[in-house]
DNA sequence: TTGAAAGCGCTAACAC
DNA sequence: GTGTTAGCGCTTTCAA
């Protein structure tokens, strides 16, 4: 192991030291230089450069209680989050945007329930300034237990999660549900099946929700829970096909399941999507387009959405704009549609990013 | 956005006066209590639970020296990380093992180039006690740049890498290759073709000499250069179908490559196994279990390897236990067969895990 | 505009 | 064993 660097690093005191100043006029110029004159600006930032000099971030937040960091807090024991991309895309946006803003970002993943404490306790001690938050499931105790640490989530939280006023960025599930649902529709399909997801998450929900309002009355035959697995959109591509034969359509709540009922689908000798249609959700790549025949999917920008909850965050903690202006700001504000069963209560600071429908081969 | 609590935390001060110690004896309490009379301790622990006492870590660290905080730089560019679930393993180790010594995860991920400027910075600015970096790529400059940080990395780094004396988890690469290689020559198989992983990475590099150890005098034309994706499989499979219709067997150099490779074959009507067998590497679930037939494989551990390199970095600070006390005390510790040419100045606390081979149906 | 001085909350010598 | 005390490196009033 590459030894400890021993020799001492330079402190402010060496800097103005060096530069001829004062401790205070040389802390001055490293945080921006206001109010201190042009050459004794010119000669502390000199003297910073030539000993190399690096602010102590320990000492800083000491006085400042800033810490410029943010912890990013996983839900982790779920299989899904690695069966498929989603889990990077959303850290490489939120890492992207943490960085333009000289934050760092603290990974907080949790396996079980005991962890839950750990998390709250760490986030609850004040070594972050804020929290972003993968409240994967409608009972998750989490959001309970965050207290005194602004926070955004990813995703609409459930109820219990004690939503009223969180801040969360999501996507619009039950208007791109809608979407996929009346193009279908208009192709002519009249048996449109829907695969769900894990209905313990409100993205499933709202998708579902979303598939409902279009086809107001469904035959409930056709509609089957599933798990936004492969595995499980198999499963239950079979027992759709057992029991609802004559359908020539289905909406599945993610690509993975849709994948899973392609190659049942396949199996059986049903061609698509001539005899049936076929439409996923995600547009994860490598899923769609390896996919056979290519997916025809929602797709939602994952990597924006992460870079919308670290920004909406950070904005709120610079308490320069507010979280409203932020979220019209991005420049991808969208009506919430899909939000659930109404605004009320619902400050307009969270974001529901728009979805659009990728046509490829299968619908 | 929720608001910041206000209202101060409780400091060392405040318990010691409510327990009725000094702010000494509360402190040797809150970290660990060593000889302080048991009274005493029980008095402090109550104050603490009672206030809610969490120490403030800058604090602390600005005597320490120590943050408990430890970095994981990835580099990102790679599309290969999102495509498969590998970081998301690797991370999951890693934070398993941090958490046990409560340390910090600060996950720090690249771009570029000009990234690797500001890692170097936040690793030299003395933020972490220690770094674990995935150096992907053998031209890689970050190896270079760390200076007075201590550092695991994951995968054999490359020559420029100044890996004279770094330690390194990685599994046997080579070793692997070679048990796979040999275990097609059992089966009667003569023709056997090689698709390589991306060959500016060392582990691509390994898994090649790996095969050129069993195959001494290979044909040439049996060897393909490829890049560990799936289409990347596909690409490379055409051109060795063309060259060697003859062939009758496929070592490739990761899964996604194989699933591209059966997809081909599938593709031109060989048989999988019958007329060509194939074998993947790595035992990424998603993949060698749906792929069709399901895949033969060389498994390596990757949540491990995640655990093993933080608990090498670890062990390295507490400066308690050897770096090489402690790869053999992981109970996983190998003979390096596949480390490279020579384990000359190689250190003996880099760790590399040994695979096996997991039979399905492709081989 | 600049400097002097007072801490931020904690640990670690060093006394007692 | 326990308490006293002196900083760790920085920001921030407050005077000058």
């Amino acid at each position: 192991m590459p030894e400890q660097s021993t020799e001492p690093r330079p402190t402010l005191e060496a800097v103005a030291a060096r530069a001829g100043v004062s401790r205070a006029t040389a802390s001055r110029v490293v945080n921006g230089g206001e109010g201190v004159r042009e050459p004794l600006v010119e000669r502390v930032r000199r003297a910073v450069d030539e000993l190399g000099y690096v602010p102590n971030q320990a000492a800083r937040s000491l006085v400042t209680r800033r810490h410029d960091a943010v912890a990013v807090v996983i839900a982790e024991p779920e299989t899904r989050v690695f069966a498929d991309p989603f889990f990077a895309l959303q850290l490489r946006g939120i890492s992207k945007e943490l960085t333009a803003h000289d934050s760092q970002l603290v990974l907080l993943l949790t396996e079980g329930r005991d962890d839950h404490a750990r998390v709250a306790r760490y986030l609850a001690g004040g070594h972050v300034d804020g929290a972003l938050v993968f409240s994967l499931h409608l009972d998750d105790p989490l959001p309970g237990l965050i207290n005194g640490v602004p926070t955004v989530y990813g995703g609409r939280p459930g109820w219990s999660g004690g939503s009223r006023g969180a801040v969360y960025v999501d996507c619009d599930n039950r208007g791109g549900a809608r979407e996929a649902v009346r193009y279908l529709v208009g192709l002519g399909r009249r048996r449109i099946a829907h695969i769900t997801g894990a209905l313990d998450q409100t993205s499933a929900v709202d998708r579902l929700d979303g598939f409902r309002d279009v086809m107001v009355d469904a035959d409930p035959a056709l509609i089957v829970e599933s798990d936004f697995t492969l595995g499980g959109g198999e499963r239950a591509m079979r027992e759709l096909l057992d029991r609802c034969p004559d359908l020539d359509a289905v909406f599945a709540a993610n690509d993975l399941t849709a994948a899973g009922a392609l190659r049942v689908l396949r199996e059986r000798g049903r061609r698509v999507p001539e005899e049936v249609a076929v439409i996923g959700f995600d547009d994860m790549l490598p899923v769609t387009e390896q996919a056979d025949p290519p997916l025809t999917t929602v797709r939602q920008d994952i990597e924006e959405m992460g870079r919308l909850m670290a920004r909406l965050l950070l904005r709120g903690l610079d308490r320069t704009v507010s979280a409203a202006a932020a979220a019209s700001a991005s420049g991808s504000s969208a009506p919430t549609g899909g939000a659930g069963e109404g605004l009320v209560g619902v400050p307009p600071s969270s974001v529901v990013l728009p979805t659009t429908l990728v046509l490829r081969a299968s619908a």
